[in-house]
RNA sequence: GGCCCGUUCGUCUAUCGGUUAGGACACCAGGUUUUCAACCUGGUAAGAGGGGUUCGACUCCCCUACGGGCUGCCA
């Protein structure tokens, strides 16, 4: 038999994608995608209170972002709820489940009471067996009428078998006392409708697998291949929250990290493929695998992930780093690139990006070329600026104007005049990027000249070249 | 309280009974160097603790400690 693999990644729209999920849904994409089958994406949004449409909308860009991509139309939990309903009653009539009329305050109070006296707060319903000839004219929920002898296993790609004692279970509440459904009825029907072979999610849910699989049984469908991953930590080791910083993916976006270096990275957080670190997303698609994810969680690394998105930077073409960068931008809410500045930063893009880890420093040291004259000098640039060092690069500028424009001679046109100075190259260089950058990083200053071509270049060395008021403060 | 999961350098991890326990990031030292970065060379650094099983355990079993999750008419 070959059934096509199927995943799928269902969020609750109650906030933004955090980066856990962003690594679920990462995981299940590639699983999928390595494979051929589909990856789909379900809303989870039963939870009428919490859930917001923002929240969608954010998830669905988040996802964008990171380059994961569904298959079909994105399926909405809630619209789904006379299914889930048509399935309790499904199993109300096979006698699976139950109709219970306890309140909720009479439950609390139970638990209460079980906590006080630190005694099991699993919740019995004395309507499990009740005579529906009894049952009054009230309000009721239908609850699962889960097996209280033996066992229920998991077979777990990750985890391995986990055996759940049946009298450690509950009888969870399938349908509520006003018609909805709940998660744990809802996931299991629209994963079974949705023929979902592989369910890859956190590990927060190895508990709830043991009660789904009692859906499955009950309903006498096939169930599918549990793949619980444990969860990212923050640097600290503790769960993740808000204290951590930058969480929600469109975040990381904004922070400069481009999304290929985040799928990288994200996808060795708990997964491994033998000593392989630096990889791209096709290659993680081959190898990507159940049996290679860990089973302890995995703290959050900002320098590691600086360092692989480095390596994605210098890898990349120009042309798609242009492209991420319009994204980033816009991000980070700066002002979109004129025509004039996009054409300039195409021409520096072969020097930026093997010293840039994230697009921030990527637009941080392309600065020389998004600026036009005057540049506006910073106090570092300015102090490079000492009257001799004015002088020289006065001087130098005759030079230019026949040089070929080439590394190699203009290398030698400064040195040249460094050396009539009385200084040399090491020493005219702060100066010279100083006149052309306005700041005191920036890329080699040969290949500001190489990019600003040979008329802006001598423009800029004789600005930097005028006497100018000295800075006061 | 009950149930479940986890624990290899600071971090991410390799190892699937026999290795000088490997790699990457970070860090330290040196080199290169026009700034930042990149790059090159070398280095420090790990099997939570205790019992077993075995000729031999990081690898298998048990206990403890620590961390995490679940225990909702949340998902």
């Amino acid at each position: 038999m070959n059934c096509p693999v199927v995943t799928r990644f269902a969020p609750s729209p109650t906030g933004y994608l955090h980066i856990g999920g962003g690594r679920t849904a990462l995981f299940n994409w590639l699983y999928a995608r390595g494979r051929g089958g589909r990856f789909l994406l379900r809303i989870e949004d039963t939870d009428r209170e919490r859930s917001t449409p923002e929240a969608t909308a954010a998830i669905l860009r988040g996802l964008t972002w990171l380059g994961l991509d569904w298959d079909g139309e994105v399926v909405s939990q809630f619209a789904r709820k006379d299914r889930h309903a048509e399935v309790a009653h499904d199993m109300l009539a096979r006698g699976a489940a139950y109709k219970c009329f306890c309140t909720q305050a009479e439950i609390e109070a139970f638990r209460a009471v079980a906590e006080a006296e630190k005694r099991s707060t699993l919740f019995r319903s004395p309507w499990r067996d009740a005579d529906p000839g009894t049952h009054p004219d009230l309000a009721y929920v239908i609850r699962m009428k889960a097996p209280r002898d033996g066992h229920t296993v998991i077979e777990d790609a990750v985890q391995g078998t986990v055996r759940f004692r049946n009298d450690q279970l509950d009888d969870m509440v399938c349908l509520r006392s006003d018609g909805t459904p709940t998660y744990m009825l809802a996931v299991v029907v629209d994963d079974h409708d949705m023929s979902v072979t592989h369910v890859i999610r956190g590990d927060d849910h190895l508990n709830n697998a043991a009660r789904q699989t009692m859906v499955y049984q009950a309903m006498g469908w096939p169930v599918p291949v549990w793949a619980h991953l444990p969860l990212i930590h923050g640097p600290d080791g503790k769960k993740l929250s808000k204290r951590h910083g930058a969480l929600g993916i469109e975040e990381y976006q904004a922070l400069g990290y481009p999304a290929s270096g985040m799928r990288n990275y994200l996808s060795r957080l708990g997964w491994s493929h033998g000593n392989d670190e630096y990889f791209t997303s096709e290659q993680a698609m081959a190898w990507f695998d159940l049996d290679g994810i860990g089973r302890a969680p995995a703290r959050l690394d900002f320098k590691k992930l600086e360092s692989v998105c480095g390596q994605h930077i210098a890898a990349a073409t120009d042309a798609a780093l242009l492209h991420e960068l319009v994204g980033f931008l816009a991000a980070t809410g700066r002002e979109p690139l004129t025509a004039a500045q996009a054409d300039g930063l195409s021409r520096a893009m072969y020097c930026l990006k093997d010293r840039a880890k994230t697009f921030a420093e990527l637009i941080e040291k392309a600065y020389f070329v998004l600026q036009s004259r005057p540049l506006d000098r910073d106090r570092n640039a300015q102090s490079a600026l000492d009257p001799a060092s004015r002088g020289i690069l006065r001087d130098l500028t005759p030079h230019l104007h026949n040089a070929i424009w080439q590394r190699q001679t203009l290398e030698a046109a400064v040195a040249e005049t460094a050396a009539r100075h009385g200084t040399n190259l090491g020493k005219l260089a702060q100066p010279l990027r100083a006149a052309l950058a306005g700041r005191a990083v920036s890329p080699s200053v040969f290949d500001m000249m190489l990019v600003l071509g040979r008329e802006e270049t001598i423009a800029r060395l004789l600005d930097a070249a005028k006497p100018t008021e000295e800075p006061t403060g």
